[in-house]
DNA sequence: ATCTGGATAGAGACTATGTATCAATACGAG
DNA sequence: CTCGTATTGATACATAGTCTCTATCCAGAT
């Protein structure tokens, strides 16, 4: 987990400054856990504009420590990151989000390159399941 | 490109009706290509309600002959398929869309699965770049 | 310590995409 | 042709996010 001094060094070192509402915000990621969406952040922040925490979210984003994690159906959530490309593997049932970056689809994206004549630049990749906990609560087998 | 009457064939087989409304939104599929938004799929088809247009989709979707894409800025568009598991490359320049069946991440989320204990059920892949056609008209090289 | 310019905030309207409700209508089986 | 039911259109609602605009706050210079 990164730790919201981390951040807050991250976001002076870019040239950003460091406010209350921002302060909130980082807090409030840090409680949630590893994944939120925009409204439980908002929830969480009373008190911080609708607009602030769309704004936060996305210059986090820009900053390269927050990552968005498409749902199963489509739903957007949110994801501290300490960066670098990666993607993700998605619990349908609770949840759970863990990262992985061993990309071993590089060989495949250039086999796609050569057959299509695409130049590819990048890639977005979701993994769905049920954790391991959740296997064991509901089918042990 | 699947045809209108195979498309309206499913419909039926799948025990729905064929009503105007979806015929003209199945015309106007195959008139808007190989891609198209919700929205201009509404334009192409005045006198069809809002909520008529977002159920076939549904629908389409649903009975496997339609697909979304998310786009490199997370739109959505759509797409008639014919079917079966597959993944899109997506120009990021002109929108032109291809899709790809060969999945060769099954290693991949194999050892994924082994890693994390996640009982993998799905995943989603896109992938984006410049084809062919855009890459000689902007840069040749 | 304070002044001050520019970044940032909050309120709230607006956009985009999609869903729910419900009375009215049109399919198509018989 | 008739009739039950799927489907429709209008419209309100829901959700996720952006834009505008004025007021405020931060932080570097004085």
């Amino acid at each position: 987990m990164v730790s919201t001094s981390a951040l807050e060094r991250r976001i002076v070192r870019s040239g950003f400054r460091v406010t209350q509402p921002r302060r909130a915000l980082l807090a409030a990621m840090q409680q949630l856990g590893d994944h939120f969406t925009a409204d439980s952040l908002m929830v969480a922040t009373p008190g911080v504009g609708r607009a602030t925490v769309f704004r936060t979210l996305r210059l986090l984003q820009d900053l390269g420590t927050l990552c968005q994690v498409v749902l199963d159906d489509g739903a957007v959530e949110y994801r501290l990151t300490s960066g670098g490309h990666h993607h993700h593997i998605v619990c349908s049932q609770c949840g759970a989000v863990l990262d992985f970056s061993s990309c071993d689809i590089q060989d495949l994206l250039e086999e796609l390159s050569r057959r299509t004549g695409y130049d590819i630049a990048a890639h977005r990749l979701e993994v769905y399941g049920r954790c391991a906990d959740c296997r064991q609560q509901r089918s042990p087998a």
